[in-house]
DNA sequence: GTCTATAGATTGATAGAC
DNA sequence: GTCTATCAATCTATAGAC
């Protein structure tokens, strides 16, 4: 109890947590649209009328969803940029491109290894960036663009010889295979020849930094 | 009409042209489930039964949708992988990452220069690739599997000093940027603290090629 | 082959008793 | 705050006249 987070630890007990849990495992496993306030209320054991009432919509809901775990995720990926922004400042040297993808990418990834309900939510995120719906997609991307345009601005900074346009589109690269991953699936098995398991995210991740890493990099 | 390509070129004449036709742009603007028939039947100037009468479904629409362009585009693919691979064979060298990764990811972005309908199809196909639904995934994956597999084959040869599982998550990684290019849309502008207008696919794929080719030769 | 009409099911949201 | 009951709108798919 004592080194607990927050407030409520173990078991939520109030509906509204509830409902956010369980929005969070079936809004990623089934997809927004595909998820009905039936399915959700039904899973979470509690009345059709109480996402009405807590939330007032289904689409606020999933904004609370985001904004519970966007909010700490994005502090932490913000702080880590500008540590590498005021060494750099300091006169310790050019911060290299890996450092930078490092900060940028990472974090989503420990996020994700940080219990069911987040790993849950990672996955969620990858499939509404994919959504067709703007409205829905622009909830995620309006807690995106800062720490994306931060880390732009990052790079800009220790790749001068490339046009800016480059940068940018080569950290839009980058983003979608991080978001691929995020929500790797059977889809996945089905191409995978070598037929080996879907590897934890640390194994993905140590494939991927150096893969986003090189794409930045190249001439 | 003596240069036109098959048969029906202009103006398809048939229900059942139009409705591919019209499928293919609405889907893969507004989503396939979010496409309902009756939006679909109407805005192709058609009766709302036509879709079941023609097709018997509207899944089986979509795949109708998807096996008109993947069998020429797929077999253009192939083509210039085993025209790669036999010139290995005949000892012309070794052939390069970038020519491999070119000839996977160029013949989609000629495809979407090719004219509205297959611009919106590409799009179609970038989409559907995130589809929370695994059987309407699997639609596209089961064209998609034999050209994937073809290349990886082509780029373990190349890169014999990566293990078979990083060449496999770096291709994914690959295909993943190329999706995500391809329906290049609102969200992109959202980000782009640059302003600049999406640019035309040719100026996208130099970016493009560079990028996943650096990142598969990573070390 | 094309049309109208409708069956049959599911949805998000709400009103009102408790 | 929680419940039941229900509204109004939507959907895919089909039956049957022309």
């Amino acid at each position: 109890m004592t080194i607990s987070s927050p407030k409520k630890s173990a078991a939520p007990s109030h509906t509204k947590d509830i409902l956010l849990d369980t929005a969070e495992v079936l809004f990623s496993r089934d997809g927004y649209r595909e998820t009905s306030l039936r399915a959700l209320t039904t899973e979470a054991g509690v009345n059709l009328a109480a996402v009405n009432y807590h939330f007032g919509s289904k689409k606020a809901l999933l904004e609370a969803v985001f904004a519970r775990r966007l909010d700490h995720l994005n502090r932490i990926r913000m702080q880590r940029m500008r540590e590498i922004d005021t060494m750099a400042k300091d006169g310790e040297g050019v911060p290299s491109v890996q450092d930078i993808m490092r900060a940028f990418i990472a974090p989503m990834f420990l996020l994700r290894e940080a219990g069911e309900g987040s790993r849950s939510f990672t996955t969620l995120i990858a499939r509404v960036l994919n959504d067709h719906d703007p409205s829905t997609r622009d909830i995620f991307l309006k807690y995106m663009k800062p720490v994306f345009n931060e880390c732009y601005r990052l790079l800009c900074g220790v790749l001068p010889h490339l046009s800016r346009e480059s940068v940018f589109w080569r950290l839009v690269f980058s983003t979608a295979a991080a978001s691929r991953v995020m929500c790797r699936d059977e889809s996945m098995t089905m191409l995978n020849k070598a037929g080996s398991p879907l590897p934890d995210s640390g194994a993905v991740l140590s494939v991927l930094i150096p893969f986003v890493t090189a794409g930045m990099e190249a001439p």
